[in-house]
DNA sequence: AAGTCGGGGAA
DNA sequence: TTCCCAGACTT
């Protein structure tokens, strides 16, 4: 094994790195045409989420803001709507006022300074030095998921410090080609020295790798340990109106999901302490779904329960229970345009919604839903919604006229 | 140092 | 199921 120590020994290293990215890098879209603005939304995309993930929503979102420009313009449901399925919501608003500094601030350009990047809302240690590398050439090291594990196997550490890190990476960086030496740390993490099953048989640079010559590949970096994930369950109120329209409120403007909108949802009770909670009793969700209903819409008929619906977060495991209820506006068309009990979401959070201009609930047609900023579980209630109109004709009008598909309460 | 913040791919 | 992904931010 080669001591990597060696300055000569770091220069054949970088060598045969860059010689395997060059020649087998993937083709993904952000490696073409390159431009700050591009670099910094595939970065922003790219943050805790795998590359293939990013691919369509990136191009989908180039294709809706080309430019800094285009970006500053919109507003930020607009924003949301083009990030919605893409998760961590605050990226998508931290890149809206990103743009709308570079195009106050900043003078239409993004700056090269890797300490001006981190100053930004969003962006990290990772983020500022992959986009001064990437985008601007700067000699900076860039971190990430994929690089610590290289690192860590590289130089046998289980727990390698993020000092230490930055330091061994910036040690090894090309002067020359920082961006490309950024991006090949990460390659070789993405498909080489993978988390499980590396394959050091291909790897270009195993000759250096201490943790392959000690035999502990596979223990490097050492895992993390984990907190149980609590589950929690909600009754979800499925509001459809005569002319086929559902009822959304507009999540509170902090927190878990914020600003998205969701069918209206009451936590069911507190599953006590741990152990396997028993399965909510039917006519309880009902009940509970009735009752979070009738803060924003008449209902008058039973209740039809859809299958449930489990959804995974980071901290948390969900389960929401739909429950289709036939009902209507408490207001006539053409009444008050205000709700009795005021515009609150169901949790009555600190209201006024920042800055989109955007009510707290809407009626809106089943067909229109895919416009809304909805996150992944409340689009799979949706899908259930649709379906159960459909096996059902005629349990809701023929629709009404398009301009009068979506009414904001 | 630990918790919050989404969603999905892979074994 | 479990792990973790081209992390950042708050407490």
């Amino acid at each position: 094994m080669n001591t990597i120590g060696e300055p000569a020994e770091a220069a054949s290293f970088r060598r045969a790195l860059l010689a395997h990215y060059d020649g087998g890098r993937r083709a993904l879209p952000w490696r073409a045409g390159r431009t700050p603005y591009r670099v910094m939304v595939s970065e922003f995309m790219l943050q805790q989420t795998r590359a293939e993930t990013v691919v369509p929503y990136y191009e989908r979102w180039l294709r809706r803001f080309p430019d800094w420009e285009s970006l500053a313009g919109a507003t930020e449901d607009e924003v949301l709507r083009e990030w919605k399925g893409l998760g961590y919501y605050a990226r998508a608003r931290n890149l809206h006022h990103t743009a709308r500094t570079v195009r106050d601030r900043f003078g239409g350009h993004l700056p090269p300074d890797p300490a001006a990047l981190r100053a930004l809302p969003g962006v990290g240690d990772y983020t500022a030095g992959a986009v001064a590398s990437i985008a601007f050439g700067i000699a900076v090291p860039a971190v990430d998921g994929n690089t610590r594990r290289v690192l860590a196997r590289l130089l046998d550490i289980a727990a390698p410090s993020p000092a230490q890190l930055r330091r061994e990476a910036a040690r090894l960086l090309d002067p020359a080609r920082p961006g490309d030496f950024n991006e090949a740390m990460m390659e070789l993490g993405a498909t080489l020295c993978t988390p499980r099953a590396p394959r050091c048989g291909e790897c270009p640079v195993a000759r250096w790798c201490r943790a392959r010559a000690a035999g502990t590949v596979e223990e490097r970096p050492a895992p993390r340990t984990r907190r149980p994930v609590p589950r929690v369950e909600y009754a979800t109120a499925v509001l459809v109106d005569a002319a086929g329209r559902t009822l959304l409120v507009r999540r509170p403007p902090q927190g878990l999901l914020a600003n998205m909108w969701e069918f209206p949802a009451v936590r069911l009770g507190a599953g006590g302490a741990g152990g396997a909670a028993a399965r909510p009793a039917g006519e309880a969700i009902v009940a509970a779904a009735r009752g979070v209903a009738s803060e924003h819409a008449s209902a008058h008929a039973p209740g039809d329960p859809l299958p449930p619906v489990r959804h995974a977060f980071t901290h948390l495991r969900a389960t929401y229970y739909p429950i289709i209820l036939p009902g209507g506006p408490k207001t006539l068309p053409g009444g008050p345009k205000t709700l009795p009990g005021g515009p609150q979401t169901p949790s009555g959070g600190p209201q006024t919604p920042s800055g989109t201009g955007s009510p707290p609930a809407a009626w809106v047609h089943h067909t229109r839903l895919g416009e809304w900023a909805l996150p992944v579980a409340q689009q799979k209630i949706g899908t259930l919604l649709q379906e159960w109109i459909a096996r059902r004709p005629g349990s809701v009008g023929a629709g009404p006229d398009r301009r009068q598909a979506v009414a904001r309460v």
